[in-house]
RNA sequence: GUCCCAGUAGCUCAGCUGGAUAGAGCAACAGACUUCUAAUCUGUAGGUCGGGCGUUCGAAUCGCUCCUGGGACGCCA
């Protein structure tokens, strides 16, 4: 394929030298499209558009000249119009189009990999939730749009590292502390009140039940702080087992849990704060520590160490986007909420004062997920815990739906989800119509077995059709799809792509018989082609963490 | 007040590193099951791409500006 167009593209330049149109560092990049419209061939170029101001002639004149000159051999074009404005039309010889199908059957489940990263080191840190409550709608809508990515890179031959890093030492987690200790007091029977910033998910009132259970009334003779610690120690631990769990359930996987209180415990915060001063980007004012991030564009310079001499969330930040890149990650891509966007800025900033270009850190901005039931916007409220779980999306939704429904829209746009929709199961959710699509396959293979036809070979020119030759371009553009989602950081490409793929699919089983007793070498043929569309749309589906069932 | 995101068909959204007649799904209407799964297909209808100005041979796409909706602007995390 891609061979293909760059042979198409050096023939077009040869052709505009040829022509003596312009010299050669006057032509611009030759860009070849697919037309919408078939009627406007397999591709085409403005390049006679683009190439009017140069030549100092008319556009259609140019394409004229171009087309002249063309070795039409070089690049198996069949036939080039020049239409509208002055595009060319190349209408291609396809019989390279059925080379597609054997590449794809023997390529498998590595079918639509590429290089196009080269490799690159990418380290991709996505959810990141506190561990005091239960995952939500946000997280989950995160958590999707992140492993997705991180699969789409992974296609695309980038070397990818995915990791949570887990805010456990600032003041949420003496709050979850807190809110163990009174749910562990409640449980006993005792009127304990929560504290102000606690924490009201129905996974605290569960661990103090569990203490309970466990402990009886025994830790209450425990000293106070002894007491705090546990209840912290305790509550990390099973909030991080807990999200480990779920998103586990998800499908979703870190290669690294990082721990902020690591970069405490290995003293990696003042050093961090001290590259900055060395470079001159710190000064102290009104008793506290200040990084000069104006230096790099933010809007105002930040406070690291408070009067109090405790560090704001920036400092440990800073140290540990230090910590990444010490780590030798040529590119950092964050996934945050967008209610973090100001936020980014002051780290780009610091990646810069840390003497990095600003472009290596990436921030990926998710917008918020509201939710509908009944027609109605349901409010959220972590005060009071009000919140739809992940777990809960998970057990009443599924994970094929979730996962398909989160990735499916651009991250920057608001989404909508409508319980009551996904809920219902209905032809409404795109996802069942692309695994039907795969159901189907599976049935007409599963048939063909049965029969006991092989199709290890088979002559493609028996199984041409337009419909035929749809389904194939269409899985010819996987590759390149995966790679433009990768590049762009636009996993929703996917969904779309395979949307349009088992619409293609539809489309050829309704208007054509796969399995045919009395035609052996076209049903082999067709046979063929349906396993090559079976291995993409599998693929795909798998980038973004939905499965593709035998049957349904 | 400053910043970010969005505004495209009745609804939900693609398309945005400028290209030809702006595309899907749902809803509406008309059809297709004696068939390898009708969770499907075929067709019809539906749009001043929020408004204006500008750049360009060409703007949904780029720039400026205004309007509307959502969000963020802490020595919280």
């Amino acid at each position: 394929m891609q061979e293909m167009q760059e042979n198409l593209k050096s023939a077009i330049k040869q052709a505009v030298l040829n022509a003596e149109l312009a010299k050669e560092e006057e032509i611009p990049a030759i860009v070849l499209e697919q037309p919408k419209d078939k009627a406007h061939g397999d591709y085409a170029t403005n390049i006679a558009m683009q190439l009017a101001r140069v030549a100092k002639k008319a556009p259609r004149q140019i394409a004229d000249a171009i087309i002249e000159k063309l070795d039409h051999t070089k690049a198996s074009i069949k036939q080039v119009e020049i239409a509208g404005p002055g595009f060319i039309n190349f209408f291609m010889d396809n019989s390279y189009l059925t080379n597609l199908i054997p590449t794809i059957i023997e390529q498998g489940e590595s079918y639509g990999s590429s290089n196009a990263g080269k490799s690159e080191k990418v380290q991709v840190e996505f959810v990141s939730a506190n561990p005091t409550g239960d995952l939500h709608l946000g997280h989950a809508r995160g958590a999707s749009v992140g492993d997705s990515l991180c699969n789409i890179l992974q296609k695309a031959g980038y070397d990818v590292s995915r990791e949570y890093y887990i805010n456990d030492a600032g003041n949420q987690i003496n709050n979850l502390a807190l809110s163990v200790e009174a749910r562990y007091n409640q449980a006993l029977g005792k009127d304990f009140p929560m504290p102000e910033d606690g924490y009201h998910g129905a996974d605290i009132i569960k661990i103090g039940e569990d203490l309970k259970a466990q402990y009886g009334e025994s830790l209450l003779e425990k000293a106070p702080t002894e007491q705090h610690v546990f209840f912290r120690e305790y509550g990390l631990k099973y909030e991080l087992a807990k999200l480990a769990k779920d998103l586990e359930q998800f499908r979703v996987t870190f290669d690294h849990w990082f721990s902020e209180t690591s970069l405490y415990e290995e003293d990696k915060v003042v050093p961090a704060i001290e590259v900055l001063r060395e470079k001159g980007y710190i000064y102290e004012q009104d008793g506290a520590t200040w990084f000069r991030s104006t230096d790099f564009g933010d809007d105002k310079d930040r406070v690291l160490i408070k009067q109090d001499g405790s560090y704001t969330y920036l400092s440990p930040d800073i140290a540990y986007h230090k910590n990444k890149l010490d780590r030798g990650f040529e590119k950092l891509i964050n996934i945050w909420g967008a209610d973090h966007h100001g936020y980014i800025p002051r780290m780009r900033a610091a990646i810069q004062a840390l003497g990095y270009d600003a472009d290596t850190l990436e921030v990926e901005i998710i917008q918020m997920v509201n939710l509908f039931e009944n027609g109605e916007k349901v409010k959220m409220s972590k005060r009071t815990g009000k919140a739809v779980t992940l777990r809960e999306l998970m057990e009443e939704v599924g994970i094929d739906a979730m996962r398909y429904f989160f990735v499916m829209r651009s991250a920057d746009s608001h989404l909508d989800f409508d319980m009551d929709l996904a809920k219902s199961q209905s032809n409404e959710n795109p996802v069942y119509y692309v695994q039907y699509a795969h159901a189907r396959i599976c049935t007409m293979l599963k048939q063909a077995e049965e029969k006991q036809i092989d199709f290890t070979s088979y002559d493609q020119s028996l199984a041409q059709s337009e419909k035929a030759e749809e389904l194939l371009k269409k899985l010819g553009e996987f590759s390149q799809t995966i790679e433009d989602a990768a590049i762009n950081r636009t996993p929703h490409r996917i969904p779309q792509y395979l949307f349009d793929l088992a619409s293609s699919l539809h489309s050829f089983y309704n208007a054509e018989k796969v399995i045919k007793e009395d035609a052996l070498e076209e049903t082999k043929a067709k046979l063929a082609l349906m396993q090559a569309v079976k291995i993409t749309i599998h693929n795909g589906l798998k980038l973004i963490g939905v499965n593709a069932p035998e049957s349904m």
